[in-house]
DNA sequence: AATGAATGAGGATTCATTCAT
DNA sequence: CATGAATGAATCCTCATTCAT
């Protein structure tokens, strides 16, 4: 009577799904429902695919967090010597974020996720540590560690804040965090 | 038939039992609900006194932000030179944050709603620029801004690592970006 | 500390903007607050004054077919013979309802409540007698009684319909209901 | 937990259930609660079949709709000839509703909610399309209408009336309308 | 394997009413 | 005399989850 479509992507567009619905409302404000609409599957297959929201979260943040830190390793095995290792920080620093500011929104809701829950924890750990290893490529582990936390501090308040900000801290702040303390 | 007896701590209680549950189940698991139970208020109040929850949160977060700017003011407004201030920086960053992993959620929790709320940007960006008038009672105006990134990036990969990490790291941090480029 | 204003309407504004709030979202969407608001009169004001929604209804729906039974008197008191008096019934039936869809609706408001409550029908009561104590200026009792009818279905289905109605219907039913059968 | 007995005749049962309600306590007190109570169904099942009240009152007062031009229709169909006609429109007017005072009160319900809602005028609507189509199975258009009219006026003042009625009237009201004019 | 139907718990919010002032 | 503050009950609705199919 009803159609039997093996639908082998299915579990795919949930994930999918999931980071939208979150990009667009948050975590709070996400549901098994708001979620199965906006995959086009129905709302029994939520809870058939996925032991509940939590899992399902896991699992989006997850492919979000490998993706973005894929981004970031792909981009500074682009360069070829430290001048441009450095041009490129930079420019991470001051560029939109890649996916506007979705990704921006997604980032933060990880990040609340994993200061409550050690399980979102590991994520944001695993993709630190791949940024520390890209980054190590070119610069020293101290230098990376600390060029790292630039990154996130300086991108964090660009977007947090309402005023525009100068380029030239970006490059500012690469040049000191990379230069020899006299 | 009930007694009634006026209550004008009450909104304030609110305020503060909201902070409180925010910071235990997050923005996602809060509700008016479990507001009220924690501030032993009915749940008639929640409505009487706040127009939703939008409105409450506001106010909860603007008093969250006040408090943690005003401490670090405070604590730039100690140091009696550079090097005081130095140390009082490389402090914030390693110390464990005043109010325990409490005000690490908070201080998530609110990003993440800043992210997307314009209204909660302008928590955010009044905290960032009273920091960043504190640190420039000793540091010119580039550097202060640098030094808030490098705060803010190294204290939140501090907290969303696994991995203990090491103070030297901190002070280093500060060393480069307070120095003179050569 | 409060400002005292002895305000002698406010009892009469509220009944006013009570019928305001009946006819924009009905009886079922009236309540103490909203009409309190169209008042611009303090919450306390309405339970001060009336007993409780029944009253200010019964209050509000008197003056409404008071002021409507006394309208449709004035018009008939104006025919000077029964030719007029004929054409003034067309009129009504014809006519776009004096306070436009507002008055339609309050009297199916009222109707309503008359349709369960006595004490509302004591009104719709008054209102018929008066309309047909009008009516018998000009026409025999049954003849007055079969008009007032005729009046109330017409406009009604005029009212009640979505296509347009011919006003030589009007016409038709007057001239029909009047003539001696033969 | 819980036992789940699949019910098919439920949504009826809650339509049926409304009705009921709205007859006892009015559009103004019905809600999903006394509904679903009436109804003997958990209150999530009222949200879980309609969208909203809105939905369910369309429902409930179509399938009214639907009933009473039915037996109008069956009423007007079993009269052989134009005095049959004459004298059941008359039995209509004069005799008590069909179904007591309730459907004198589902009517007024549906006329209150039709002169403010569209979607319940074209209930109305259909009804009285339905009614003048009976009638003109014996009358000419004009008649068949003002006929319509004839009943509504008189069934109406009859049942707000608080004084007894002579069904002497509703005969000459028929004969009169149905009279050729001199 | 997959899902539509179903439901109790809980969501925010509005309500009429009361009482202290 | 009048009202602002306060509240428990009730409002509609959404929720995650379960179960029969």
């Amino acid at each position: 009577m009803t159609v039997r479509r093996p639908d082998p992507g299915r579990r795919d567009r949930i994930v999918d799904a999931c980071l939208d619905v979150v990009a667009e409302v948050g975590v709070a404000g996400a549901s098994h429902r708001t979620i199965a609409a906006a995959a086009g599957v129905p709302l029994g297959s939520m809870t058939y695919h996925f032991t509940g929201m939590r899992e399902l979260l896991r699992e989006a943040f997850g492919r979000f967090a490998a993706a973005a830190a894929e981004g970031f390793e792909r981009r500074m095995a682009a360069a070829r010597d430290v001048e441009e290792a450095k041009r490129a920080v930079a420019e991470v620093i001051t560029a939109e974020p890649p996916g506007g500011p979705r990704d921006l929104v997604l980032t933060h809701e990880l990040y609340t996720l994993a200061a409550r829950d050690p399980a979102f924890r590991d994520l944001t750990n695993a993709w630190m540590a791949a940024s520390r290893r890209a980054l190590e490529r070119h610069f020293d582990p101290l230098t990376a560690r600390l060029l790292d936390a630039v990154i996130e501090g300086m991108a964090m308040h660009r977007a947090l804040d309402v005023e525009p900000h100068d380029p030239a801290a970006a490059i500012a702040a690469v040049e000191r965090v990379t230069a020899r303390s006299v």
